[in-house]
DNA sequence: ACCTGAACACCGTTCAAGT
DNA sequence: ACCTGAACACCGTTCAAGT
């Protein structure tokens, strides 16, 4: 990449991260353009869609949950590896107001550019999960995409002003809803 | 209400339950103008906000649910009471997508057009929630905005095509975990 | 190579003019 | 009373013109 195109790529982001951070994931991109001071169509080019701009603001978060899930396979204590991911997950998705909402969407649709990092999410939750269920701590009655399903919905909770207080509280029953032999105030 | 206001009225309800079917609440309310032949200033004028539009959709529902909730009251099994209430409230707010977002908004904005509604919805659930408690078969550590916040969670589950189909077992899960001695299979 | 910004087809809101 | 539609300030996308 050329010395100014880097230069604008990294003040999009920059400003990006701002705005969506206030606006959410539905942040209007040539507000984000205006306040970089770059031409609409520099924004186009760096990030021809929404997706593009949240996939590289959250690049990080999910190489990191990656990394993480490769790390907790090899722990112990799968059914503990699994709630600690999903909640890393859940704290993730609740960056950006309305991320998950796109995250979800995105798992259905090869073409999105959030479409492989959220399909690696997906199996990594798998992993974990599969996991638990064999050491026995984890319902058997549950796959990959319920366990998306509930973490999206949590998510979902945060995203709420009036409600995201609750998430924690939340979490916590319904993980327990998931575990055979929940530990008591886990 | 004069002849051609309350035809235009009920022509905008019409098109507006087809075309917010279609396209869920964030729906183009120009092109709901459009399509029942109708100005813009007549749809301005007779929702003027996104929220009444979506109050007088659901208003029906509404109703319905406030005097299921007055019914279930009297009846026996308490637990069961606001299972039941739950289900239709989850199923009530599926019914058009991302209409359960803008009612959780509601609950927290008294200008909104949907706030009076869904405060309404919310102490039906409180009630249905209390009982269920003093009777026993519901922990006694919810309460009703976690209830609100749950239901909420799976009509956003119900609103993600990928996951809809989910909504009725985590249902299940869900309300398997606010009962203290949940029935088998419930 | 990369950038800019005008042009286009949308959106919701407001309001002057009509019947 | 009620309706219409132009005007306004937005939006995302496309693309011709510049450096």
């Amino acid at each position: 990449m050329r010395a100014d195109a880097r230069k604008n790529y990294d003040q999009l982001i920059a400003v990006a991260r701002t705005v969506v951070t206030a606006d959410g994931a539905g942040a209007s991109m040539r507000d984000i353009a205006r306040r970089a001071g770059v031409g609409l169509g520099t924004m186009q080019r760096h990030f021809p869609t929404r997706e593009a701009l949240l996939e590289a603001l959250l690049r990080t978060s999910f190489d990191g949950l990656t990394t993480k899930a490769g790390e907790l396979e090899t722990s112990d204590a799968a059914g503990d590896a699994l709630v600690w991911w999903l909640r890393d997950f859940v704290a993730m998705a609740d960056k950006y107001q309305g991320v998950i909402t796109a995250m979800v969407a995105a798992l259905e649709d090869p073409e999105s550019a959030l479409h492989a990092s959220c399909t690696m999410m997906k199996a990594a939750g798998a992993r974990l999960l599969a996991r638990a269920q064999v050491e026995g701590t984890v319902r058997a009655d549950i796959d990959a995409t319920d366990l998306y399903a509930l973490g999206g919905a949590l998510a979902w909770v945060g995203d709420q002003p009036a409600l995201a207080p609750r998430v924690e509280r939340l979490f916590t029953l319904i993980v327990g809803a998931i575990m055979t032999n929940p530990a008591p105030g886990r």
